[in-house]
RNA sequence: GGUCCCAUCGUCUAACGGUUAGGACACUGGCCUCUCACGCCAGUAACAGGGGUUCGAAUCCCCUUGGGAUCACCA
């Protein structure tokens, strides 16, 4: 048996939207699960609303989602050959025809069929006039007036629809363009694509679909309807539901591993798991595992899931994501060992890159800015003494490490009889200017002898001052 | 309105005729503790309704209700 072939076709009218990313996800873990081929194609033949931005703007979102494609893309807008062979093929075969009817006239017939409370449809006025291409004509499909086409969904089941329904479609515009549902035909036809996986709100294309398939006498693929992504009000997710561009998410701070994590779990699940891995994804993603309800869109759930991607990724593979969210926080963080200590101390507190960015600022500053509050609180006289007797013994340190630490405060401990925390929160103070940090040991040691002993320098000298 | 699809905790979902209906997010307690997190433990919370089929139904069938999608010379 050939192997899969399966395609992400779409439509360069805005940014790649959470929807459109799914539906790629899919494509895409199907082709690499079974090793097969994913195809991107740009459906561009709406020359109004297609725009060059747009495409970029795709090609953006897969790249950072890392989801890549093996052939393409390709373009429709320069595929009218192809398809402009198969509409003369079609007419040539009898299944297509020209049609003159203005637009004026098809929206008569439609007042009247709605009037009489029939559908509005086209009623085949030019289907046996057996005319010839002309200026202003389009291209009809001779579809059959009775019997049923069934759609084989591997995820839906058999969709039955009685051909009644449709109607003579038009498969080329007078503009030359083929219509979507011709294009789309032609193009998976012609790129032997075998696997259908896109949103569901195409099922009522697909009889139109399987139609033009029957006439080019061409085998059906696979279809796999998937569910939608609703907003939380059950509706199509637009921009009233919050971001929807896959891009905001990146700018969000999201990991794009953990957002197709997410994308993927919404409709597809794997018994109890919920947390996978790109690899873990490709290795364990199957069709049938699809499920056929719609699901909402639910971020609080997306930024547990980043949470718990930023936890599990080490830090040198964070660092290249990060590295932005650092740079608009104005901290010139270089890739080295400094920044992936950093890092691992802020990974547990972090649910996304902006977030971290913005808790690593303290490393950074220099000399560090102490919160107003905090310090009135605990860099206070009382406090002067324990920082004095911690920073002779620091100094007197040859090794840092938290084991030489906890010794030190060990002995400061005792020999003042306090707890930990009598000392810890003055000095998290000094060191980082809020109350808020990580392990007190842990930025020690990422900070290094030289910045501690500075910075608590300079809160003794901010006491004295007061 | 026509056509089509869908229906388990608030949300994402597991269950493939027999379970105390499971997990995750969120929420609420508690533990841990140098702050904040993390982690751990516990708890609240669902089979839309009604008929069948069956020894037995969340699972199969029908109806109702609810939600969604789609009805172009857009894709």
């Amino acid at each position: 048996m050939a192997s899969v072939r399966t395609r992400f076709a779409p439509s360069p009218t805005g940014y790649l939207h959470v929807g459109g990313a799914r539906t790629a996800l899919f494509n895409w873990l199907h082709a690499r699960h079974t090793g097969g081929c994913f195809i991107l194609r740009i459906e561009d033949t709406d020359q109004v609303r297609s725009t060059e931005p747009s495409v970029q703007a795709i090609f953006d979102a897969l790249r950072w989602l890392e989801i890549d494609w093996d052939e393409g893309p390709f373009f429709q807008s320069q595929r009218l050959d192809i398809y402009n062979a198969h509409i003369d093929r079609l007419v040539a075969e009898g299944h297509a025809y020209h049609c003159t009817c203005t637009p004026e006239q098809i929206e008569a017939m439609r007042e009247k069929a709605r009037a009489t409370g029939d559908k509005p449809r086209y009623d085949g006025t030019c289907r046996e006039k057996g005319l010839s291409a002309g200026p202003g004509s389009v291209v009809r499909f001779k579809a059959p007036a009775t019997g049923t086409t069934v759609v084989e969904d591997v995820v839906k089941g058999n969709i039955v629809f009685a051909n009644e329904e449709l109607d003579d479609f038009v498969l080329r515009r007078s503009d030359g363009m083929p219509t979507y549902n011709f294009a789309a035909v032609v193009d998976d036809v012609t790129m032997r694509i075998d696997t259908i996986i896109r949103g569901d709100d195409h099922v009522m294309n697909t009889p139109k679909q399987i139609l033009i398939y029957n006439a080019l006498s061409h085998p059906l693929p696979v279809f796999a309807h998937v569910p939608m992504v609703l907003g939380n009000d059950r509706t199509r997710m637009s921009k009233r539901h919050g971001a929807t561009s896959v891009t905001a998410y990146r700018d969000m701070g999201l990991l794009p591993d953990a957002f197709i994590n997410f994308l993927a779990r919404m409709g597809w699940s794997y018994g109890d798991q919920e947390f996978f891995t790109r690899a873990e994804l490709i290795e364990k993603f199957t069709l049938d595992r699809v499920g056929k309800s719609a699901g909402i869109f639910d971020p609080v759930k997306l930024g547990a899931l980043n949470a718990d991607h930023i936890k599990a990724t080490s830090p040198q593979a964070l660092t290249r994501h990060l590295l932005p969210f650092m740079q608009a926080q104005g901290i010139a963080a270089q890739d080295d060992a400094f920044l992936h200590g950093v890092i691992a101390t802020l990974q547990a507190r972090s649910k996304t890159l902006d977030e971290m960015a913005r808790q690593a600022h303290f490393y950074y500053a220099e000399p560090v800015a102490l919160d107003e509050a905090a310090a009135q609180k605990f860099l206070t006289a009382e406090a002067l003494e324990l920082l004095r007797a911690l920073a002779e013994r620091l100094s007197a340190l040859g090794s840092f490490g938290e084991k030489d630490l906890e010794a030190v405060f060990l002995e400061v401990m005792e020999a003042f009889k306090i707890k930990l925390g009598k000392i810890a929160q003055p000095l998290r103070v000094a060191l980082t200017g809020t109350t808020v940090s990580p392990g007190i040991f842990e930025i020690m040691v990422v900070l290094g002898k030289d910045r501690v002993l500075a910075r608590l320098e300079r809160a003794m000298a901010y006491i004295e001052k007061r």
